[in-house]
DNA sequence: TTCAACTTGACATGAATCGTATCAGACTCT
DNA sequence: AGAGTCTGATACGATTCATGTCAAGTTGAA
């Protein structure tokens, strides 16, 4: 379990059809708290233990580890402080590894990005602000963040 | 010589007093074509050999053809296809130098944030000239891409 | 013409990185 | 009770990167 070789060249990186499909049966990849069915429910659609989220994901629970260690990702964590990762956790992992295997950043590389991504979304939201009196201004700067965001070549699921 | 020991971590980067400062004496580091001043000057101001643009950098030069190699600077040819390191190249030399070894990215990490820097100026100049008409605007964008510039962290040099 | 300095390409080395793996001891949750 | 998770440490194998060396050929200044 857990093989992701370090195949950095070459390798399209088709998922195999031998490994499960990124998202298997729910029989398999249970959420972490399926027993709050019966009570109100609170917001906790798709959130995962460790063991799941690496289930999911294709990776080892000690890379996981690693990712938040080093401030990459921030999963919450329960009353007893087990990790829980949410969906948005699971779509990170997912740019981190992109970032990681497919363009071949280290992990300082892919923490200068994501703080690069981070901080080109403040700005496009800021200007939108200041520009609120100008529409054709905002289409604008709109259409050119967009343009380059898109030249990231990120993946497609974001 | 070229001793550039691979200390990521806690060294200040500051040049140690027993190496020459950037810019040497020209009696030392003599630009490529000092026999051209009697001919008529062809701005050739400021471009060194890659041994001499070695020395300044404080650099091995296979360093230097390596990042060549991998696209990360352009350097000119002479007609004997020797390299002709600009200004601007010896700049973009120190830029990699620190997002390498200040940031710790590898060169696959300099490669993206080079080309993102590419595009940040690309589309700022877009949007500048987008938005013509309203100059509010476009004292907005400028000032905001100026902070997102400056949220890099980019070294003093540029 | 001589000859140092450059070119290319290939290969080697040492330190660092990264995903993975394991261990021990404590805690959480069903 | 017991499976699973927590932290922290340690270790491994493959890879990366700056540096260095070699061979064979070319360039350019004296």
């Amino acid at each position: 379990m857990y093989q992701r070789p370090r195949t950095r060249v070459g390798t399209t990186n088709q998922p195999t059809s031998q490994t499960p499909p990124p998202r298997p049966a729910s029989a398999d990849l249970a959420p972490a708290k399926p027993a709050a069915e019966d009570e109100a429910v609170i917001e906790v659609q798709g959130v995962y233990i460790i063991s799941v989220a690496a289930r999911i994901l294709d990776m080892h629970p000690q890379t996981l580890r690693k990712y938040e260690r080093l401030g990459l990702i921030n999963p919450g964590r329960t009353i007893g402080m087990l990790r829980l990762y949410s969906i948005e956790d699971i779509k990170k992992v997912r740019l981190i590894r992109y970032l990681s295997d497919e363009l071949g950043l280290n992990l300082a590389g892919v923490q200068f990005a994501l703080a690069a991504f981070d901080n080109l979304s403040v700005i496009k939201q800021r200007m939108g602000s200041r520009l609120e009196g100008f529409p054709a201004a905002q289409q604008v700067v709109h259409e050119e963040m967009d343009l380059l965001f898109e030249s990231l070549n990120l993946p497609v699921d974001g």
